[in-house]
DNA sequence: GCCGATATATTGTGCAGCGATATATTAATC
DNA sequence: GATTAATATATCGCTGCACAATATATCGGC
């Protein structure tokens, strides 16, 4: 395990559930995950994002690697362990939970201030 | 304008959105928001973050404060300002969007995962 | 006088995400 | 055969968010 890690901030971590989500469907190498969330549009994940963060699932034994010997460079495949499914599972679910609470706060103002984009500052105008 | 921020990472700045959200709804000062935030059930927001959160903010022009003098240390009351409402306005949207790709890949993974929570290894089952 | 609650503020630290860079392999282009 | 571009993995240093710790100020209750 690597040290506690001190992610408190309100979706620190977002990508790692991403990584694992699309793991879930099957292995992948690095390079196909960059090219697969761009054309996602998802965020673009970034080279020096992603290998560390795929260095650390490692060590936390998330996801396990296999080498493949192609034509060019290398692939190094990811596959999701059973713990790294087991992560995936809560660390989705507390995703989901702390979202939904982010959007009852989130969607009503929203709603308000594209109703109302400037008030008037005449108060009789109310 | 504070010189450029480097928010970049997925979901960075979904506290800016949540304080926004919260004043469109009426000025407030910090030590309410931190109550509300926390009775809310949300990720509890700690007063070394939001402080400076907020001078941020006032210094970007997106909120503007008035002092009020009460029985008691005085309270900072923050205003949204029109760029606030735009800035909330856009940024929302943004957290909307970027919210609904994510879903799209977290979901299904998470379906997925749940409903075949440790996969046989015997090949033969499947 | 002291403690706890209320209330704002600053300082130092950890670390995630990124830009920049390095490295390796192959195919295409000059 | 040198150069470029695409594929592919990897590391290093920087920036800035979020936090813990701490300081400061005012009031009420003991």
């Amino acid at each position: 395990m690597s040290p506690v890690p001190n992610r408190k901030s309100l979706f620190h971590g977002s990508l790692d559930v991403l990584v694992l989500a699309i793991l879930a469907d099957g292995p992948q190498y690095g390079y196909a995950l960059l090219k697969k969330v761009a054309d996602a549009g998802n965020h673009e994940l970034k080279a020096g994002t992603l290998y560390p963060l795929l260095h650390r699932m490692e060590a936390d034994g998330l996801i396990t690697p296999t080498w493949e010997k192609t034509t060019g460079r290398p692939r190094k495949w990811y596959t999701l362990t059973p713990a790294g499914q087991k992560a995936l599972t809560k660390q989705a679910a507390d995703w989901q939970a702390a979202l939904a609470r982010m959007q009852a706060v989130v969607l009503p103002a929203l709603r308000r201030v594209t109703r109302f984009p400037d008030p008037p500052m005449n108060p009789a105008a109310g």
